[in-house]
DNA sequence: ATTTGTGCAAATCGTTTGCATCTGA
DNA sequence: TCAGATGCAAACGATTTGCACAAAT
């Protein structure tokens, strides 16, 4: 990855979390969004932000929403992709996902929640709230928790 | 990564578990772990393993570990520690870390237990076992646990 | 004598960046 | 008008791989 800068995009925050107008994602309710997370509402970030929150919650990586833009009005360059995942990101819009070195998955849920990876399909999935126990873990003196991250990595149950 | 086929090392697994004789970390205990574990103790494994498990716990990234071995008599090039840091993971004498898509992170710690990331520094340490509370989650149904990842972000107490 | 490991350099993969060109306000 | 976006291709960093050579059994 290196982007060192960009630190602060990771995982839920206690932080900001721009209200997300889900469901009747007119093109007029995006626009705002994106205006009021502070970013243009451009063609191709509409594109995205109608793919990304037009239906439910979703997981998706840079790679899988470049795929399905291909399809829009206006089909943004995998650097646009990027480029606008992070800002998303940045913006509270979207959070990224820790998992093992390869990818980068992002999240429209932006709340605190936990994940399923089915390493099988490389599919990942919200555990639902109520099967989380809270995890109330004391930071180390002179710290404080900027994020947790839960990963429970499933496999098919063998035959 | 780019790694479908070795998806079989992460995190920690009811499995294997092969005894690491900590301390003492003779050359010959070294030597029969890694026979144990099923590799041909060769120098540079040697090296590596005194690196890995001569003295306590460690958590590090292939590019820290090809530092350290430079030192020793038989000086691993950046290949080898990569494919051998794999095979020592698929052997279960280390375990891979998930964090966020930068680097690998490798424990010589196996057994189940989670982690703090220090996010300003980039450094990596066990959360103490009395922190950390039971996290019984049910698989979904045909799905089983094949390992457990928890990483609580710190940063520094913002003065 | 075989099989397995190692080193090097080239190749890959995911992601970022520089820069010239568009676009939205 | 003009700061901010976008696209393209080149640049990058981490990791893997192909192949000739060396070492372990």
């Amino acid at each position: 990855m290196t982007k060192v800068e960009n630190a602060g995009a990771v995982g839920w925050r206690p932080q900001s979390m721009v209200p997300q107008t889900q469901q009747a994602g007119r093109t007029r309710d995006l626009s705002n969004q994106l205006k009021d997370a502070g970013l243009r509402p451009t063609r191709q970030r509409l594109a995205l932000a109608e793919i990304l929150f037009g239906s439910g919650d979703r997981h998706l990586t840079a790679e899988t929403l470049y795929e399905e833009a291909r399809a829009t009005r206006y089909p943004p360059s995998l650097a646009t992709i990027y480029n606008t995942l992070n800002q998303f990101a940045e913006h509270g819009l979207v959070r990224e996902i820790a998992l093992y070195g390869s990818k980068v998955w992002y999240d429209t849920k932006t709340g605190p929640h936990y994940h399923f990876y089915l390493e099988d399909k490389d599919e990942l999935f919200d555990i639902p709230e109520e099967l989380v126990p809270a995890l109330n873990i004391a930071a180390p003196e002179g710290t404080e928790v900027s994020g947790i991250d839960v990963v429970i990595r499933l496999k098919s149950r063998r035959r």
